[in-house]
DNA sequence: GCGTCACTTTCCCATATGGGTATATGTTGC
DNA sequence: GCAACATATACCCATATGGGAAAGTGACGC
């Protein structure tokens, strides 16, 4: 097997910095394809696929406004990253004393090896 | 260019699913690498290189204790998905207004085809 | 209908993945 | 030193990626 398809999860769409940034431009509001390959640096069709990525994820929508499509955000897939990270906050927290009973073990461990 | 690597990236290593798993299972404290395995169903070799992407990535560490090798969640690094994520909040909050307003626009641009 | 603009899709490629199996490394106890 | 146990690495494979270039689709204005 490969890795998993970009498309089969929120956290996987969202691993590729672009889309981030894409996501991240969206939030000012809708945008035209070609504005986001723009502001972005990106190149035209390099933008489609990521775009279309957001899109099969559901963390974008798009409609036709004439010529150009218009995409907008739709941040509601991105709260269960923001649930599943926050599982852990208090593990954060407490990193800094887990870190220094780390620390002081190995350290305990090096006196006992000596 | 091919994906990003998984250890470029604290997104990246947490995108894989067997990977949330195991740091959702080291909330529960220090485990030593097969446990890990055993517990989530994974063959031996294949948590090994789950676990050396998650140390790389710096949201695991490890200690030696005899034969074994406990491994310890670093929660640390998933602050930053957390906040990442809580930066969209208020648009997932908005989402369904801006859904409305969406499909009220997909109704109207019907009338008009019409 | 036709040219043009705005996108999307198709191809091709280099790359790294995750999974399995087999093998190597490291540590302990005798 | 050696057997046994706990992990890590090396290999192999199928797969999908993101990027670039080129070709395809759709909508507009004349």
């Amino acid at each position: 097997m490969a890795r998993a398809a970009t498309t089969s999860d929120v956290f996987n769409a969202v691993a590729e910095e672009r889309r981030r940034d894409i996501l991240e431009l969206l939030r000012d509001g809708e945008l035209p394809a070609t504005a986001v390959a723009e502001r972005l640096g990106m190149t035209q069709p390099g933008t489609s696929k990521h775009l279309k990525v957001l899109r099969e994820v559901g963390l974008v929508r798009d409609r036709r406004a004439g010529k150009q499509r218009l995409y907008a955000l739709d941040a509601r897939g991105l709260r269960a990253i923001h649930e599943w990270a926050g599982g852990f906050e208090q593990y954060w927290s407490e990193s800094f004393d887990r870190l220094e009973t780390y620390v002081q073990r190995l350290l305990h461990d090096d006196e006992e090896a000596q």
